[in-house]
DNA sequence: CTTCTATGATTGATCGGCCA
DNA sequence: GTGGCCGATCAATCATAGAA
């Protein structure tokens, strides 16, 4: 193992994860698109936006929730389902209550 | 050295996931035994190579010299280096994106194209 | 403080589309 | 038709933050 560590000077040494409120909205977008969890490079934007992210960033966090999402399906990963089921897409008549500040903006 | 950011960029959608398996894979290490370090490429388990030290370096250096392959200097490159023609070409165009990526977000050398130190 | 899990980032390789 | 490139994505892995 003298192989290297090139990967020293990865980025990968200072990570922060992302704030709960965005891992909400991010959660909250994929579930309410589970039969197509691939945003558009502008819901890619908005989503970065909101949560005080980079697009690299959200792409990274969608590529890495799709894969891990279906490693389980069948886990308490519909139990996350949870996010669409309180907010459902686009337009929850009722409540759009729910978690922290109600920055749902559809499109 | 150089500098590290990171990212990705952003993407839009084949459709449809569930799935997508089917990893077709091309071709496989030609069945070999192990891989260790000495002779044969060192692919993992799964099909991705692991590319040495020094591989990356060469390849590094080449890409800092011309951002673009020619045919020629591509067969020249795999051999050098034992890798195929296809691994130094796919390794162009990733280390291509990943510089526009590099640009695109994080503030990279402005002109590094012309090369001009 | 140590151990184990969750999670963000990196990267070789694939897929579809475009163009010379 | 053929081949390279681009853009997005996948899949495995690395390294660390955070929970137990």
């Amino acid at each position: 193992v003298m192989i290297l560590r090139s990967r020293f000077l990865d980025a990968r040494r200072k990570r922060r994860n992302f704030s709960k409120q965005a891992s909400e909205i991010l959660n909250e977008y994929f579930y309410s698109h589970l039969s197509n969890p691939y945003p558009s490079e502008e819901a890619k934007e908005e989503l970065a936006r909101k949560c005080g992210i980079t697009v690299s960033q959200v792409s990274n966090w969608f590529g890495n929730k799709r894969i891990r999402y279906k490693k389980n399906i069948g886990k308490a990963q519909e139990e996350a389902n949870l996010y669409a089921a309180k907010k459902a897409a686009g337009a929850s008549p009722y409540s759009m209550a729910g978690p922290p500040s109600g920055t749902t903006t559809p499109m | 050295l150089m500098l590290s950011a990171n990212n990705a960029s952003a993407g839009n959608a084949p459709n449809g996931m569930g799935v997508s398996i089917g990893v077709g894979m091309g071709n496989g290490p030609g069945g070999s035994g192990l891989s260790s370090c000495s002779l044969s490429n060192n692919t993992n388990n799964s099909g991705r190579t692991n590319f040495t030290n020094k591989q990356l370096t060469e390849l590094e250096k080449e890409f800092h010299f011309n951002r673009y392959l020619t045919r020629a200097r591509r067969i020249e490159i795999a051999n050098t280096l034992q890798l195929n023609e296809t691994q130094v070409k796919i390794w162009f165009q990733n280390r291509r994106m990943k510089q526009k990526k590099r640009v695109k977000e994080g503030l990279i050398p402005a002109d590094m194209l012309t090369q001009h130190t």
